[in-house]
DNA sequence: GACTCTTGAATTTGTCGTACTTAATGGGTT
DNA sequence: AACCCATTAAGTACGACAAATTCAAGAGTC
């Protein structure tokens, strides 16, 4: 899942990347290029080019005879897949898997509803596959394979409702999904309300009722919400 | 509110993101960073910074005696500001309004609902002040003036939300608009029935009732969808 | 004496060119 | 078919100079 900072530059921003993310110089702060690449042991040149890409995702700013400035939270590019997994695996981890499970509240209904009119017959197929897999491993301690059809099954409702938009947050929504099975709520079977939920979600889709996709759907992110103690909106 | 390409590699940056974004580059076009640092005449180290930054917004890979690589559309960042600009200035521009439309009939509902919550006496204040200049400028094709104050409505509701991730959608709402404004719908005075939801809205949030922000909200997006022939959710 | 404006030096990024290294590809040989 | 090697384009390093902006010192004025 992790990409294993190809090349050096690579190797420097998932070492700066995460420092910077977790607060560790706090915004205003100024680093020097020649000072990092001596630090990282690395080339200017390689130092230029990871401050780039840091630049690129508005972490930090860049000014002549200043230096490289990190920037306020408010101005980092957080729907950045790379952001968002250095955030996910450092201090804010919690804050972040709100944030998130939030946004999917906001979309994932949506997207069913849309995934109920715009579905293939090969997406209607899938869909059944994957909560039937979630219901084969919803007894028993299998925790793994529920999340993989689980990952699975909002995959391809995100991919179906046709929107390019939606379809991107699928590791977004793989992400929290993981993060809740291996670090936080479930240490048990999954919750058999959830299960019979995606199993009438995908016979929804299937049937092309799109009020019903959405309305279930909207329990389900609202379940999420509520393992994260958020008022259900 | 366009990044005027500070420096070289932010010139060409300007120029090829374009190109890649509209298509001129099909996916799977390969890319030689020397045969690009002499069409841009710059030096290849601009250039690799460039192409970095082009990774990062994994619109195209580099590899190793191959070249740079154009990744197909499903891959790139499109949550990233400088694609999301870059393709509304592009060909795709209409399939790319209509995205961001859904998007935001997804996302501001849920905003409000959170904002009517959350939201700071401030931003109350400030909420119907916006709403009150949209209905100054309602009349007489002040076109710009309202335009203005539907941006800063949205922006303090997706602020007020508290959700980092709603906040940073802003700059994308203030986008939809403008374009709607400038380039398509829009020739005349806009919809009473828009400017007085607007109203209500604010004030739901001033009262905190959720459920009425939300709902008020969803009517305002469902608008914006049907100008756009997009089925209403 | 306090204040402002100008000037210039110091500093850090920006850009360039070159040389060398590394890895993957494709073809040729065994 | 398996293996080896030459080719190729990116990866890395280093050194030099250009450009811009900050900061302070100094001149001038009120």
């Amino acid at each position: 899942m992790t990409t294993p900072g190809r090349g050096l530059h690579g190797h420097v921003l998932e070492t700066l990347g995460p420092a910077i993310t977790a607060g560790e110089y706090p915004p205003g702060s100024v680093l020097r290029t020649d000072e990092l690449a001596q630090r990282f042991d690395v080339s200017r040149s390689v130092m230029r080019e990871a401050v780039r890409v840091l630049e690129s995702m508005h972490l930090v700013e860049s000014r002549r005879r200043v230096g490289v400035t990190v920037r306020p939270r408010s101005e980092w590019n957080v729907y950045d897949p790379q952001v968002i997994r250095w955030r996910l695996a450092g201090a804010d981890r919690p804050q972040q898997l709100r944030s998130l499970t939030v946004l999917r509240s906001a979309i994932e209904p949506v997207a069913a509803r849309l995934a109920a009119k715009h579905a293939t017959a090969d997406q209607c197929a899938e869909l059944t596959e994957c909560a039937l897999g979630m219901v084969a491993h919803s007894k028993g301690h299998q925790l793994e394979g529920y999340l993989l059809h689980d990952v699975a099954f909002h995959r391809v409702i995100l991919n179906a409702s046709g929107n390019e938009m939606f379809a991107r947050l699928g590791d977004v929504v793989a992400e929290v999904l993981a993060g809740r099975t291996h670090h936080d709520v479930m240490f048990e079977d999954p919750d058999p309300a959830a299960v019979t939920l995606h199993v009438q979600v995908a016979e929804a889709v299937r049937a092309g009722d799109a009020a019903r996709a959405e309305h279930l759907t909207k329990e389900i992110t609202e379940g999420a919400l509520q393992e994260l103690d958020i008022l259900a909106p």
